[in-house]
DNA sequence: TGCGATTATATCGTGCGCGATATATTTGAC
DNA sequence: GTCAAATATATCGCGCACGATATAATCGCA
């Protein structure tokens, strides 16, 4: 049987989607190495360099990634010395995740990784925003439909 | 410290990739788990429906997976009669793909799943198309920068 | 013709990613 | 106040995904 246009690997958008992915982690992996760091880590970091101190569940929230995904990665780090787990004091089904000196001191260490790796690979910036602002809008409709 | 601006999750272009790669997984995986198939077994299939008899190596290619990623996903699907794997006579270190009468069989099964989840989610054709073609030129610089 | 280099695949260990389920805490209806 | 329902996190099992390494077949050149 012949394919289908939409069925050649060519014609799919969630192929790229899928490889893109892939290969921005490994475009990532070798600066994160060097913090021994895995890219969910680095996201993670960045949620919490933005506000210190949220919930297991806002995190999975806002990285969108499920709690039994969640937890043993924050274990990691926290072995890692990157976070501290404590339970809420109000609400002790919560665990708050906390920076460590160490996990903040990162963020000056990666401040510059975004536009060193922007640079490396030559990204069009014009192009660049509109793929982000293309996937914002994708990602609305798929998490409305999830 | 506070977050120069590219550093803050919703500026950046990694994010978007990686969680929309995701949540495309996720919309796809009810419909696959009626096959018993996942996702990079689904991509694998469609390479496979294009072209039968490649190598692991030309799968792995086209998938943008390495071999010691593809083996297993090779093997299982084997177990689950959907592809077998043959030594190729001239040249013994490659393992040729070839589909099975079930693996040929879901190419009809699953012809209409790319325009069934388009409409699902409310897929704009033009976005997506525009979208398909950012992507594709973000792989090709992402691929030479690997 | 022999043997080191190259190529193709496989194996091993670690870390996601998620469905299903379990455990513990809090909430709310009575 | 009690207890079932809801909420928050954790545990378990399985399947990717990949770096490092191993194994086997082929190539190439002296």
């Amino acid at each position: 049987m012949a394919s289908k246009p939409e069925q050649l690997l060519e014609n799919q958008l969630c192929f790229p989607i899928y490889a893109a992915s892939r290969l921005v982690t490994r475009l990532y992996q070798p600066e994160l190495d060097k913090y021994k760091l895995t890219y969910p880590q680095y996201v993670i970091l960045l949620i919490l360099w933005q506000q210190d101190g949220v919930t297991v569940g806002e995190i999975g929230q806002q990285a969108i990634l499920n709690n039994n995904t969640l937890t043993p990665i924050l274990k990691r780090m926290a072995d890692n010395n990157l976070i501290e787990r404590r339970r809420d004091d109000w609400d002790e089904r919560k665990v708050r995740i906390y920076l460590t000196d160490y996990g903040n001191s990162l963020q000056q260490s990666l401040s510059c990784l975004p536009s060193q790796l922007v640079d490396k690979v030559g990204l069009d910036l014009d192009k660049a925003a509109q793929l982000k602002a293309l996937l914002g809008d994708l990602m609305l409709q798929l998490n409305e439909h999830s």
